[in-house]
DNA sequence: TCTGGGGTCCTAGGACCC
DNA sequence: TCTGGGGTCCTAGGACCC
């Protein structure tokens, strides 16, 4: 059996965990930019928010309910994920890690010795105790059961936040309840193809032959049908590395100089190299991209992307900033008002084993990576900002990003920790 | 005026290679 | 008049997830 630890709203949860006045009340929380909403709480949501609204089209309901609005605070609702998952792992002893606020827990052989569902409330009072963020737990034999289970748990508060799906009867209940459209693996695409094949429940869907499925679907469907009849075959095994990592933004306000381009790429390409450090890696491939504002149909469109690629892998600041400005050098066309720009480092591998270039001497090499380590210890220290390339800019940019209600970074900060008065 | 960011996997055409 | 098969890389886009 496998359980589904969900935190409900995690976002908005974290934000009251330190704005305890808002329990009850419609909280959302906005994406990046201050664009759209993609936290909220079931008040926000009973008021006529929904998930994916650009904030500028429902202002008139967020001023007539008073919805508290917050803007996205990634840094605090990691330092909060990582608690939660740390609660789950000293409980459980296989956990896995899925995202920011979902964990499955292998329960094998857990049943011999345990009530599944009083053994999982436990640690969903101990998860609300410690950190005061609510969670939704679903018991079941595959993942994407347990998933559907998780959304009971939150939808039925009889449940005392714990759906157990274990027998045959549970299962055929629970598959024609359930919406087609939020089972895990089936989306906008999937779902039409679906309900123009007559299958409208979860249910129908499962009890088509394995061979009807085969004829119809590639092996995504096929595994989705499978884990649906308790079959459990998606393996979500955390990968000990990353394929990519993706740094960019859109724009605060739109830009047309390259120069200004070139302090977005230049910053983009340090944070992917700051990430590739941290977690002991070196990439081998950079790529650029830019892009015009999609929602502006009044304006000329454009989108490209380059990509370099270094003969010996890498992780160093300088030399990735160097070749992902030569990519964007190589994209940019005057006359366009750039509303994106990103930076993708690719063929991650460890930097353990890093092959040299051949022309390449390895004191060099070694003097790099020690200037590389300087640059961290410093920045850790004394802050993110404090040493960077003068090409990412020394003043605050045009195309940086609005966040007008930001919370303060409470839990990895110093000088933002909670202040109480008494 | 304002419309997110970070991932994975897959497909497909064109350019180029042998 | 006849014009293959197998491969890589680049670019773009679709589908799904959170």
């Amino acid at each position: 059996m496998y359980a589904l630890v969900d935190c409900n709203s995690f976002f908005c949860s974290v934000e009251k965990v330190f704005h305890p006045g808002l329990e009850g009340k419609p909280v959302c929380v906005l994406s990046n930019n201050d664009g759209c909403i993609v936290a909220l709480t079931p008040e926000a949501k009973a008021v006529g928010l929904h998930r994916g609204d650009p904030i500028f089209k429902v202002q008139d309901i967020v001023n007539r309910h008073g919805v508290k609005v917050f803007s996205t605070n990634m840094q605090l609702y990691a330092a909060m994920s990582r608690r939660v998952t740390r609660i789950l792992r000293r409980s459980v002893l296989h956990v896995e890690n899925y995202s920011i606020d979902e964990s499955f827990c292998d329960l094998h052989g857990y049943e011999a010795h345990h009530d599944l569902v009083e053994f999982m409330r436990e640690v969903r009072e101990r998860i609300r105790l410690w950190t005061d963020i609510p969670v939704s737990v679903g018991i079941a034999p595959s993942k994407t059961l347990a998933k559907m289970g998780s959304k009971f748990a939150k939808q039925y508060k009889g449940y005392q936040g714990v759906c157990l799906i274990d027998t045959e009867e549970k299962r055929r209940k629970a598959l024609e309840l359930f919406e087609l459209a939020d089972v895990w693996g089936i989306g906008r695409r999937t779902l039409e193809k679906l309900e123009y094949l007559g299958i409208h429940t979860p249910l129908e869907f499962a009890q088509k032959s394995e061979a009807w499925v085969r004829s119809h679907f590639h092996k995504p469907g096929l595994q989705t049908w499978q884990e649906l009849n308790g079959i459990p075959c998606i393996d979500t095994t955390e990968v000990l590395r990353n394929q990519s990592i993706t740094t960019s933004r859109s724009f605060g306000k739109m830009v047309t100089e390259l120069e200004s381009l070139k302090t977005s790429v230049a910053t983009f390409s340090a944070n992917c190299a700051n990430k590739l450090r941290a977690q002991g890696s070196v990439c081998s491939t950079v790529l650029v991209f830019v892009a015009s504002n999609r929602f502006r149909e009044d304006m000329p469109q454009y989108s490209h992307t380059a990509s370099h690629t270094f003969i010996t892998p890498t992780s160093d600041t300088q030399v990735i900033t160097q070749a992902a400005l030569q990519c964007l050098q190589s994209i940019y066309m005057p006359g366009i008002m750039y509303k994106k720009s990103g930076v993708v480092v690719s063929g991650i591998t460890s930097d353990s084993a890093v092959q040299l270039d051949l022309f390449d001497t390895p004191a060099r090499c070694r003097e790099r990576r020690e200037l590389m380590r300087a640059l961290d210890n410093i920045n850790q220290r004394y802050g993110a900002k404090t040493l960077h390339l003068a090409v990412a800019g020394m003043e605050r940019q045009d195309w940086q990003v609005r966040c007008e209600h930001r919370s303060p970074n409470y839990l990895t900060d110093i000088n933002e920790i909670p202040v109480i008065k008494i």
